[in-house]
DNA sequence: CTGAAAGCGCTTACAG
DNA sequence: CTGAAAGCGCTTACAG
């Protein structure tokens, strides 16, 4: 492997002559000089060491991607497709502007400090917040900038992107309402503890009382959890002598598990019983009917998440602000019109 | 931050003794001391630098995933759940070894080296191989030890990680064989040119032959991506005058939207025809009916793969190994017995 | 426009 | 069991 030292014996010149050529510092060499190493560094395939630039520059050029660990030693976050999905924005829009991404599972506060001292992170964000307790605890004591998705709090300067979950919940609720439902349920995850799910659930709340309807307790399910939560809750279903029309969900795969339950058991999607998911993620599309959802712009919280903490790595005094990103409908066949 | 330094002179040592608490040096350090140095460390949460230890041991504990860029900026290849599993084990497996996972997309082998030189990279793993000619020069320019997962050279030294792709196609056409179907037609992305589909092809049409049937043309689709191009093939299947009873489709997406294209145009599935996918992956649950598909230990093919590089990166002389993983049928409710 | 010196935070021989 | 010295491959002031 050619060192910037050795580049300097061929050109003649000392090694900080070749490091502003590699740096472009500007007017600091003579274009003759600068043009006979250039050659020299192509010749070799010469390419910098992060390891020794990092070392004195203090920044490493890595961002940490925080997927938090729940249960079992390999929950795979990355097995989302909403997961999947931002990874693969953050790598593409990282690489394009010479950051790299490296994953980083996490079970404590601990793990990730450990992670960000030992490898100089620039910066992090984390995805799948889930406990208020460590959020706000790395929030405090992360030692790079931290982004945070899909939480925020007040009262502890942070970095968030989040997005209008409640206009969310509303708007699901709203379009079936609307296609003349009146007696619709709600499916979520953990409506209680779930910051996310809970505001996707208020929203819900926000369109039946536009409506005056009073939500029918026995339809809101909680702690139905991916798929096969989707099939339990369309089994309670089918048990019931007094049915809802509708459900919102707070997942497409919680909503695809509703389709296949009731599909499986002789009842039609949309014909009698509409299902609404949220995220627009793949699994909208790989049912029959197509889900309908609501829409986020996965792709424009990557971004704008990006802009943050490129922003908080140069600016030491942006620590605290809140994006919140948009939503919408995609109506596509899972609601019926009564 | 707290450095090797710091410690040391709290401790009353040289830079050296803590080093060799820290590296576990055995016999080197006595006991008490050790002691103390660690009560220090511990007390300033010290964490070695990456990026110094790097500069010295010249190995990184950076991992590579490489991830070809084939069209568009991004092909975002994390999308494809197959892929966000892999890199999910990856993860888990190798920070448990201390080893931390960088995304690479790359577009040619030069960005491979570029990153590699860089980085410094101990190892590195490519996904998704599709072009054979990009395959080799990697493997024959690669700077650290490369697991190439789904295609092997035998006349270039690498190290591969393939699955049983001819089997696959074999089991899966025996399968709807054994169930009464006998036009039964084939559905793959890229035939021609992808390895990894041409030997399921095989496998499809291996079967066939061992019942003495004669492929039909009409009934081989390729050129299939993803759910739409399954999709289309469906719509092609509606228009013919006679038609396959059953389809054995090169990927569990492709399976999914000849479902889709055929429930959403009044032919039921497995009813009118029944359907074969391959991967069993997350979509292949999603659809109802289920989806009957050809299985993939993607763990156990990570695990490999990580075996694999770890043993290259100690062992200077193991550079030409393929492990062939084996695969087996999931029988689900997408074949109807005829 | 160019260079000599010091240093980033570690580890690696080599002595004792 | 412990240490002084040199060095990994760069960059950062500081001179000239």
């Amino acid at each position: 492997m050619v060192t910037i030292k050795e580049i300097a014996a061929e050109a003649g010149v000392s090694r900080m002559t070749v490091s502003n050529v590699i740096n472009s510092v500007r007017g600091k060499v003579s274009p003759e000089t600068e043009k006979r190493i250039r050659e020299i560094m192509d010749k070799y395939h010469y390419v910098p060491s992060r390891a020794a630039r990092s070392l004195n520059t203090k920044s490493s050029h890595i961002i940490g991607i925080l997927l938090p660990i729940w249960n079992a030693p390999s929950s795979g976050l990355l097995l989302n497709p909403y997961a999947a999905f931002m990874v693969s924005y953050f790598e593409e829009l990282l690489q394009s502007r010479d950051y790299y991404v490296m994953l980083c599972s996490f079970s404590n506060v601990e793990d990730v400090l450990l992670f960000q001292r030992g490898w100089h992170a620039d910066g992090v964000i984390q995805m799948f917040p889930h406990d208020d307790a460590v959020t706000r605890e790395l929030a405090e004591r992360t030692e790079s900038p931290l982004v945070v998705l899909d939480r925020h709090f007040n009262d502890v300067p942070m970095l968030s992107v989040c997005i209008e979950d409640r206009k969310g919940g509303y708007i699901a609720a709203k379009h079936v309402l609307e296609e003349g439902h009146r007696d619709i349920g709600f499916a979520g995850s953990a409506i209680e503890t779930s910051c996310v799910v809970s505001e996707r659930y208020r929203g819900y709340l926000d369109a039946l009382e536009e409506y005056h309807i009073r939500p029918e307790p026995a339809w809101t399910f909680d702690h139905a959890y991916r798929l096969e939560g989707g099939v339990q809750v369309a089994n309670a279903l089918l048990g019931m002598k007094r049915r809802p029309t509708a459900i919102i969900a707070s997942e497409d795969l919680i909503a695809c598990g509703i389709m296949q339950g009731c599909q499986e058991n002789g009842l039609t999607v949309p014909g009698d019983i509409s299902v609404v998911g949220f995220d627009n993620s793949s699994p909208s599309t790989i049912v029959t009917p197509r889900l309908t959802t609501v829409n986020q712009f996965i792709r424009k919280k990557a971004e704008c998440a990006v802009e943050m903490l490129m922003r908080a790595m140069e600016d030491p005094d942006y620590r605290s602000d809140l994006k919140v990103m948009d939503v919408d409908l995609v109506k596509r066949g899972s609601v019926a019109r009564l």
